[in-house]
DNA sequence: AGCACGCCGACT
DNA sequence: GTCGGCGTGCTC
């Protein structure tokens, strides 16, 4: 008697926003029986789709005449268990179809089908009888025996486009094949050598400080467990050199390590670092990837064949075969929470995966945010600090300078045009920071004060020169430069404000002996022209360096002596909770460019508020003494990293769908909340900062609670409720969970 | 999300 | 007379 029945039903996962599994009849199974993990080809509506199996069941609620059978297995070993652990996680966990969930998580060519199998290339290698073959054997076939010769040095194979770059012809390799002299065989293109710990150094490693050793020491010793760790470093203390060593480590016992950095942190730079490093492969995940490469480096992760992973945000869900450690660089960075769709948190992700595998996560930052430095200090993460900087200077303050009432030109004002000068008779470089890409922000007309705004959004159009044109930041939209004003035909039109290109042009007219190279998202579309830029800047004669964020993120730029923000207020009277945080982090890391080689730096900070209190205990105390400020802030203010924020964000063409929609969600939600006696709060409905976007009217509605248990309840009827409710479905609407903005 | 069905305006 | 606009409904 069989002691279980095989499955009959299968609960599939699919590829759509419906937030629950599709019973399909179970065909043959594959060779393991069916299980969970399982890619299908199932029939869905009118087309096929591909999904995974989640449930093996032997019942159905749906109504056996409903179901279909899947149209085929795709492969016979289930997805990891682990890594659908993730999926199942983040799907509860961010409130999101599991389905899409998946869909995420998997690589686009996995998405569509194709098997869970490498691509390999033909290689060559000696046989037995080949590689005790004397020397001269061979000697009426010259060619023949220079290829074995070459093969013979190359015990791990030579592919054969390698073999026939060097001018050898396919009858040789066929000829020494019918000889029973050679092979070949199909390998991976990502392949690991035999683990070998002596060899896996291709260059030794730097030799630590006294602090990133004991920092190190400490990592050590909890590499067989969940140790969740904020290495709290200042620019320059060596971060990266304490990831290499404790990646070396993991590696070492055969393990794996995965490595997140934000988006413009996976510079070939960063790259070159970690390969110059290790002898074994070293594969990046980033958006870049041609989906042929994105499928390898994801199964030389889920095979174990690559030993270390570093990727942007969406490599969280990298399978690993055998993981070791977690590190999540710049843990602070913005860029690591997707901000549509499923949207998750990559940081977090790291430290609830690393507590699933019992491994090690750390989370590195110079400027932490104020979430894990809260976790820090109640001892939930081990706080690892590096204070010294490699080189002597004590890094450098940050000198407030008011604007108030002065003259400014490119928008910057006397005294900080001298400093630019003195620095550059001094033979160093400047470092202009505007956070405002184009030439202006905006077009203006002087007669009547008209200005130049977005049809889409609620935004004002920047001013580019090059091309000339007005352009949105928020939507595609673009158009010409009007003659005259649209309003009162006045022709005195004029720029308003300063952008990257209008700073380049001044300080081009202020200097013109210097070359200024302007470093932002506009000037450097095209990669390699990035790099050659940066290459010629490394040189390192004077020149003045203007550029948005880009700039103040990663890039290594030891002759800067003097870093000038030309405005800081620009992000930090937001209405949003997180905007000085996240100013104090920008600051910082800009202020980290400055002084790094054998000179000490200067950072001068234009402001209209250089008595704000919040901004002084920055410039005088730094960005560890503020943080300590924000979050006793927070907690009195009951805001995160003390209380979980949930934001409904609803969006139609048109308005009145919108904000009908928003109040009765509201409503409904309110008497649910107090029918269950719930601790969770609800705010608005309210419009969205810049209510209107891309045509579309944004509003939303907060939730926030003490307990997330309590904010996912809320939440979980929250989305019954719009999934039921008729005028939902002409409005696009998503749940944020711990939102990081409120726009 | 796709993809159909379905009922009203400007084109060969 | 058709092509095609996107509202509505369904997907095991």
């Amino acid at each position: 008697m069989p002691t279980s029945s095989p499955a009959t039903i299968l609960g599939v996962a699919l590829p759509s926003p419906l937030r629950r599994l599709f019973d399909y009849r179970a065909i043959a199974p594959p060779p393991g029986g069916w299980r969970p993990g399982l890619r299908v080809r199932a029939p869905f509506g009118r087309r096929e789709v591909v999904g995974i199996v989640i449930e093996c069941r032997a019942h159905s609620e749906v109504p056996a005449s409903r179901l279909k059978p899947v149209a085929a297995w795709l492969d016979d070993t289930p997805l990891p268990a682990d890594w659908l652990w993730l999926c199942h996680f983040t799907a509860r966990y961010y409130q999101h179809g599991l389905g899409d969930t998946l869909s995420h998580a998997l690589p686009g060519l996995l998405r569509q089908g194709r098997p869970l199998e490498a691509r390999t290339r033909e290689t060559w290698r000696l046989t037995p009888d080949g590689q005790s073959l004397p020397a001269e054997a061979l000697a009426r076939a010259p060619r023949q025996a220079e290829l074995l010769a070459m093969l013979r040095q190359h015990p791990r194979g030579v592919t054969t486009p390698a073999i026939t770059a060097q001018g050898y012809a396919r009858a040789q390799l066929q000829a020494l094949t019918d000889k029973g002299l050679i092979h070949a065989e199909e390998q991976p293109l990502i392949e690991a050598p035999p683990p070998a710990p002596e060899r896996l150094l291709a260059e030794p490693a730097l030799t630590l400080n006294g602090e990133q050793a004991q920092v190190l020491g400490r990592l050590h010793d909890g590499l067989e467990r969940f140790t969740p760790a904020l290495l709290h470093g200042v620019t320059g203390s060596g971060k990266t050199e304490v990831y290499l060593q404790l990646i070396e480590a993991v590696v070492a016992k055969g393990r794996q390590a995965l490595v997140l950095v934000p988006e413009i942190g996976l510079t070939p730079q960063t790259l070159a670092r970690f390969r110059k490093r290790f002898r074994v492969p070293v594969v990046a995940l980033h958006s870049g990837l041609a989906d042929g490469e994105r499928l390898d480096a994801w199964l030389a992760a889920l095979q174990g064949r690559a030993p270390i992973v570093i990727g942007t945000r969406s490599a969280i869900f990298t399978p690993l075969a055998r993981p070791g450690v977690i590190i999540v660089d710049e843990e602070h960075d913005g860029s690591l929470k997707q901000q549509e769709g499923l949207r998750y948190h990559a940081r977090d992700l790291a430290v609830a995966r690393a507590h699933h595998h019992g491994i090690p996560v750390l989370l590195g930052s110079a400027t932490p945010s104020l979430e894990s430095l809260a976790k820090a200090h109640s001892g939930h993460y081990q706080h690892l600090r590096l204070t010294r900087r490699a080189s002597r200077h004590a890094p450098a303050r940050l000198e407030l300078i008011d604007t108030r009432g002065r003259p400014r030109r490119g928008g910057l004002i006397p005294p900080v045009i001298e400093a630019i000068r003195q620095t550059l008779a001094a033979g160093h470089q400047v470092l202009v920071f505007i956070n405002r890409r184009g030439f202006a922000p905006t077009l203006a007309c002087e007669t009547c004060g008209w200005l130049a705004e977005c049809r889409h959004c609620d935004a004002r159009l920047t001013l580019h020169r090059q091309p000339h044109l007005l352009a949105c930041h928020h939507c595609d939209h673009q158009q010409p430069l009007p003659e005259a004003c649209p309003q009162c035909g006045s022709a005195d039109l004029r720029p308003l404000g300063t952008g990257t290109e209008r700073s380049e042009e001044s300080l081009a007219g202020l200097f013109p002996e210097v070359p200024i190279y302007r470093i932002d998202r506009d000037s450097t579309r095209r990669k390699e022209a990035f790099e050659s830029l940066l290459s010629e800047v490394r040189r390192g004669d004077a020149a003045i360096l203007v550029g948005t964020q880009m700039l103040a993120k990663g890039h290594h730029l030891p002759h800067v002596t003097l870093v000038v923000v030309v405005n800081a207020d620009a992000g930090l009277y937001a209405s949003d909770f997180r905007a000085m945080e996240q100013s104090a982090q920008l600051l910082e890391q800009v202020a980290g460019r400055a002084g790094r080689a054998e000179h000490p730096g200067r950072v001068l900070v234009q402001t209209q508020h250089s008595d704000d209190p919040q901004l002084t205990l920055l410039a005088s105390r730094g960005y560890d003494a503020l943080a300590e400020r924000l979050l006793a802030e927070r907690r009195a203010a009951a805001l995160p990293p003390y209380r979980f924020l949930a934001l409904l964000r609803l969006e139609a063409p048109r308005e009145e769908a919108v904000q009908a929609l928003a109040e009765q969600a509201a409503e409904a939600l309110r008497a649910w909340l107090a029918d269950q006696a719930s601790e969770v709060h609800c705010l608005g409905p309210v419009p969205a900062p810049m209510e209107r976007r891309q045509g579309r009217y944004h509003m939303q509605l907060m939730l926030s609670a003490e307990r997330r248990s309590r904010l996912h309840e809320a939440g979980a009827w929250l989305i019954g409720w719009l999934e039921q409710c008729r005028e939902a479905r002409r409005v696009r609407w998503s749940l944020d969970i711990d939102p990081q903005t409120l726009s």
